[in-house]
DNA sequence: ACAACGTCCGGGAACGTTCCCGGTAACGAT
DNA sequence: ATCGTTACCGGGAACGTTCCCGGACGTTGT
């Protein structure tokens, strides 16, 4: 009643619906003034090609699918923001899902993106998924699929990452030239491959400037509303002098914790974030933290994919991106005491 | 080559695509021996309906398309996620869009949406629609649409936001009783729905306490970078005791500027900020907020959303829910001077 | 004059479903 | 024996496209 198809213009113009649609898509075959026609008709009309049509008969769809474990973060939001920048200007539309940290709702996500025909994939693994068969399975189906953020060394695909490495050997290195020897750092779940690479970086500066490393100062957090406070208190106990928090939220959690503590930032306790968030300069105090380049992430990971999906990737080599990290120097790690 | 249809399934056992279709819906007419045969091979080869197929069947595809401005903002990620709970629940995927405050980006997608079959439209107008008759053409058409945060008063769809009005009188009453007569009021793009609410839930509390409304008090801000800063300025000459910010990102603004100032908070200046801002009370000083309900403004508009599209709204009234806001009384809104 | 070619167009299958319309048995009731 | 049911199942159209195949007509070359 509504929305009208090539067959309602092929029928008013007495045409076939192969004409019209060759028509419309420029095709040399066609009289010049019949093309006029057909697509003068369809503009008056309003026609606009269905793309679910489209999709069943081409078997792709034109959308890559986005899968994120949370969207009410900054880093994600804004890697989302670099990814839709590229697709854009590539003629993609961008799908854009979250997998709430579920192994379960991952699964079933991309398996919905997936019958619905993207025409690939980027995704950040949840810190649940321990099993990424599923996606080996896809890529065997030739699926272009890029990772970010959250790789996983168990499957060979691109991925485009922060350097997790160098940015938390940065941020510790900076901690023990600011005079810190006890540093605790608070990790994000180890089964999220960054988790191991920051703690990597971390290990490497103590190593370095010849401290030891006491596993007593290393506590993995989970993504728990009150994970945090706990975690901090014990730390607490192990009498350190500088906290290390492997991302935003931690980096918050571990501020909310000292201050209700009473401890003083930086006089105490120096404290650095591992983190994209824009207020960290309006803390109290401002925070000094390893900026993620989130923006850039997105862009190269999409441009990966879209080269992938457009076959100019001849090369499928799957090895790593690293983006360069920044440290921004604030308040809460000046020295202290 | 992989993806199995219900031919295969018909095929391999012998028996025509209408059986295995039935015999997939559990269909009383079919044999229950058939049925189990059916389930048992399309279980084993894993078989997955082709959702592009069925919504082209059906004109349908049980997704609902959520647009909202800007993902990197608290606010509208949180909405998403309460949106998300409830649609997930009732059987929907939910997918995401971002409009990036842009009419043609707003218009483009909404039509990629509904192209796509979706069954409901969740929106949150970006700040540059002005002109909404698309969408008053896709309610004509029976699309199911609700609105949320930033409605439209041309638009006579249903819709669900924070009680503005109540929130915005509510901060600057506080403010008034905080001893603040010169408030000033870094207000959000005037063509923005709750803007004007926001406006007149100030004005109206200004009202009530005999303080004459100053309109060199009060200033748009737009959503460029770095424009609140000389906003914030310009509000200073008007030497103010009191700034109320609109929003998240104003409010941060606001605290910034001050700070460059050396702007003694609330000594000199009181600020209260309306907001969904989980470190609010990490700043420096604690900021009083004015918290929207943004996890419950999401469930109830998806609710909302998908009552319409499963008709369950006999009366399609379209009065508009409002959820009441929460005031948050921090540091940065004691007694001054 | 006739083959050969270019230009322009239509018929119809196919993508994977659903569903309407039928049809065939078997069986009890008349 | 005939009829009406009931229980099952298949054929085929339809959703909106694209594309292969083929055909009609006119023009050109020999």
């Amino acid at each position: 009643m509504d929305t009208i198809t090539i067959k309602d213009i092929a029928r008013a113009l007495n045409l076939s619906t192969s004409t019209v649609s060759r028509a419309l898509r420029d095709s040399y075959e066609i009289n010049a003034e019949t093309k006029r026609q057909v697509v003068e008709y369809a503009e008056r009309l309003h026609y606009r090609p269905n793309p679910i049509a489209v999709s069943l008969k081409e078997n792709r769809s034109r959308v890559i699918g986005v899968i994120v474990p949370q969207i009410a973060n900054l880093f994600f939001s804004q890697v989302i923001n670099g990814i839709e920048a590229v697709a854009y200007n590539r003629g993609y539309h961008v799908s854009i899902f979250q997998s709430h940290e579920s192994y379960e709702r991952e699964l079933a996500t991309v398996q919905q993106v997936v019958a619905r025909k993207a025409d690939g994939l980027l995704i950040s693994l949840s810190s649940n998924t321990v099993d990424v068969s599923y996606l080996r399975q896809l890529q065997e189906k030739k699926l272009p699929i890029v990772l970010f953020d959250r790789a996983s060394k168990d499957l060979d695909v691109p991925s485009v990452t922060a350097d997790n490495f160098a940015g938390a050997f940065a941020a510790t290195e900076h901690l023990i030239q600011m005079g810190r020897r006890r540093i605790a750092h608070v990790a994000i779940p180890a089964s999220i491959s960054i988790a191991q690479e920051r703690l990597a970086g971390y290990r490497f500066a103590l190593e370095k400037y010849g401290i030891p490393y006491d596993e007593n100062l290393v506590r993995h957090a989970g993504f728990g509303p009150n994970e945090v406070e706990p975690i901090v208190n014990d730390l607490l106990i192990q009498s350190p002098d500088a906290f290390f928090a492997a991302s935003d939220r931690l980096a918050i959690g571990c501020l909310a914790t000292l201050k209700k503590w009473n401890i003083a930032i930086p006089g105490q306790i120096a404290l650095i974030g591992f983190t994209n968030i824009t207020v960290a300069d309006l803390l109290d105090p401002p925070m000094t933290t390893v900026e993620q380049p989130a923006l850039e992430i997105g862009q190269v990971a999409a441009g990966r994919l879209i080269d992938l999906i457009e076959g100019k990737q001849k090369t499928v080599s799957s090895d790593p991106v690293k983006i360069a990290t920044r440290l921004v120097i604030r308040a809460s790690t000046q020295a202290g005491l």
